[in-house]
DNA sequence: CGATTTGTTATAATATATATAGAACAGAAT
DNA sequence: ATTCTGTTCTATATATATTATAACAAATCG
């Protein structure tokens, strides 16, 4: 996998790692069921802490993204496990709030909004 | 105005402040030109410190939403001047990036985020 | 003008979050 | 049986968040 961290970002590593799986996993570069890179090879790897990557599995779990097998490895949920729960759709949207509020505000329009979605779609797709 | 602060969440005051205050300039509870509370009778009114207020306050100058005025207050940013500049289209699409990611990876479609929004847009004018 | 209010600045203290390091352990994989 | 896995623990360093005071100069108001 191709990722970028920047670790003087103002974005915590942990959450950089995690944003670039969803990613990957959008764009298919991931597929369902195919597993993670271990802890320690993927922070070899990236040149960070293992405790770092860890924490973006667990974050990724969390959101019911990718399944932790104990002592095994995270493997990336299928779609089946991946069901949009209501929960996930409410968390997108707590998640979509602030971003719809602030494009408002700076005078977007539904309009832009909804093209600024679909080019973003399409770039992640 | 009417806001909630919730000190134990994982979102920091400063920013549920500042999310907040964009929605009420987004819902027309706040309408351009009008000034914001002083930091120390909107601290008191929260309950929270003066510095948390100035720095939501900084916040929102940074993101050119409202505008500052040395020793004397802050006030919500003039429609001219709040112009969807370069700088802020790529904040919101920045902002809007991963959500959208993680929704696409959760399972939606490009109509569902498509409602999604607009069922915020609605919710928020 | 005089008093109050304003943001600003500085210092300090505390708590939490982030990140790294190293070590040890038990279960899984080979 | 050995290696690899996540897990857990201790420890440290740094950054962020929040509060608490205090003081100051400029703006505001009576």
């Amino acid at each position: 996998m191709f990722l970028q961290i920047e670790p003087q970002s103002d974005v915590p590593i942990y959450m950089q790692l995690t944003q670039q799986i969803i990613e990957g996993i959008a764009s298919g570069q991931l597929k369902p069921g195919e597993a993670l890179p271990s802890v320690r090879s993927f922070a070899a790897d990236l040149g960070v802490n293992m405790h770092t990557v860890n924490k973006s599995y667990h974050e990724l779990e969390k959101k019911g993204i990718v399944r932790i097998i104990p002592k095994s490895g995270a493997v990336v949920a299928g779609p089946n496990e991946l069901g949009a729960t209501d929960v996930q759709l409410q968390q997108v949207e707590q998640m979509l709030r602030p971003v719809v509020a602030e494009g408002l505000v700076i005078g977007l329009g539904e309009q832009d909004l909804q093209q600024l979605m679909q080019k973003l779609i399409k770039n992640l797709s």
